[in-house]
DNA sequence: GCGATTATGTACCGAACGGTATGAAATGTA
DNA sequence: TACATTTCATACCGTTCGGTACATAATCGC
């Protein structure tokens, strides 16, 4: 056991709750009296625990990911390129339209424009979206190499379109569209996808 | 002639400049100093010739959608529901990625995520993409009713479908993409859309 | 118990924020 | 020229921002 006193508060718990703020009010819109008051600790308690601001966000963003982006990993493993599509899109929808979280996706909307100050912020975001696109066009690289992908789609293109449609998913969710209306739109987006009599 | 010193700016370039920091940072990252800088004037000027920021800001989204979302009105004119939509997306990717422009669609990335304070914007933001949304059902109502549409569409989620892989692209822009990348990535959104042999 | 160490609560820091008071400058009217 | 009117430039307002000094409290090894 370490010395000295023992931290007050679960620290998972903070980062989660600050998470939640950064996801509804933005790296910007997020201050520092939010962020104190949702985790329920004071401002020197933040400071030890994670560091600054920036560096409280890259830490929610990393929990984010593994905690909310993480149904991407078992869509990947869908046997068809269509299969993990539309499960990315039901994952997705899932996650931006949860009565228990703020309404869209926290990769898309924690800093999309922003001041000079939080460019990096910016740039990590961008980052990691980037990131989920190249597991999809790895996932449909192998799709293309089945013969499963039909003439003028490859597999770069379908992986930035399963990940713009999901963005598009997410502005509407936090524009405050409803689940049922989000699954009617990518069951419209589905019909660009492979499937089993168009290849 | 009015009396009293003229103005010694022109207001509606003032407007557009205002505009392009709004675009670019978001309504809460922009800071009256960068407004002020950027439009050539000082905050008195500012404040007598627009009101508060928040005035300014509503002043600045009207401009953007005569100026910049305008590509919506001709588009609606054309004359199949496939078409309607490809020229939505050029018309966006021609927006979103100008090289005289700040990347993204300022009416998703002005404010959509924000602190309490910017509420009112967020609002009026949805506001105004719900308008191009519903813009665009009337017009898939035609094409309904003209036989156009397919079973399993109906004007209302091909609207919001053709809207969100808009809405998509323009977080594909925000993040650097190119603009021939989104053109490929439209093209794959295309498939979904009605074509002569499948209604 | 005692010192070393770490966390907590309060109270505060300089800087930047949005917004404004004030007086000088520039016009039309007379 | 004198006045009314409107804009301009400077300098400032109170508030909130992100971040921290400092003293106290709680735990460890000894």
């Amino acid at each position: 056991m370490s010395v000295g006193r023992p931290r007050s508060f679960d620290k998972d718990q903070a980062l989660d709750r600050a998470l939640r703020v950064f996801w509804r009010k933005g790296f910007e819109g997020a201050s520092l009296t939010d962020l104190t008051e949702a985790m329920g600790i004071n401002r020197p308690s933040l400071y030890s625990a994670f560091g600054d601001k920036e560096s409280l966000f890259h830490q929610a963003l990393a929990r984010y990911v593994e905690a909310h982006a993480c149904y991407i990993t078992p869509a990947l493993e869908e046997p068809t390129a269509r299969a993990v599509a539309e499960k990315v899109w039901a994952g997705c929808i899932n996650v931006i339209c949860n009565p228990r979280n703020p309404k869209g996706c926290f990769l898309v909307q924690g800093a999309l424009a922003c001041g000079d100050m939080a460019k990096d912020i910016q740039r990590a975001m961008a980052k990691q979206r980037r990131k989920g696109e190249a597991a999809l066009k790895d996932r449909f690289e192998r799709a293309e190499s089945e013969g499963e992908l039909p003439s003028g789609i490859d597999a770069v293109n379908l992986a930035s379109y399963v990940a713009t449609v999901s963005y598009g998913l997410s502005v509407q969710a936090a524009g405050g569209a409803s689940a049922s209306a989000l699954e009617a739109t990518a069951s419209v987006a589905a019909r660009s996808l492979p499937s089993a009599d168009n290849c």
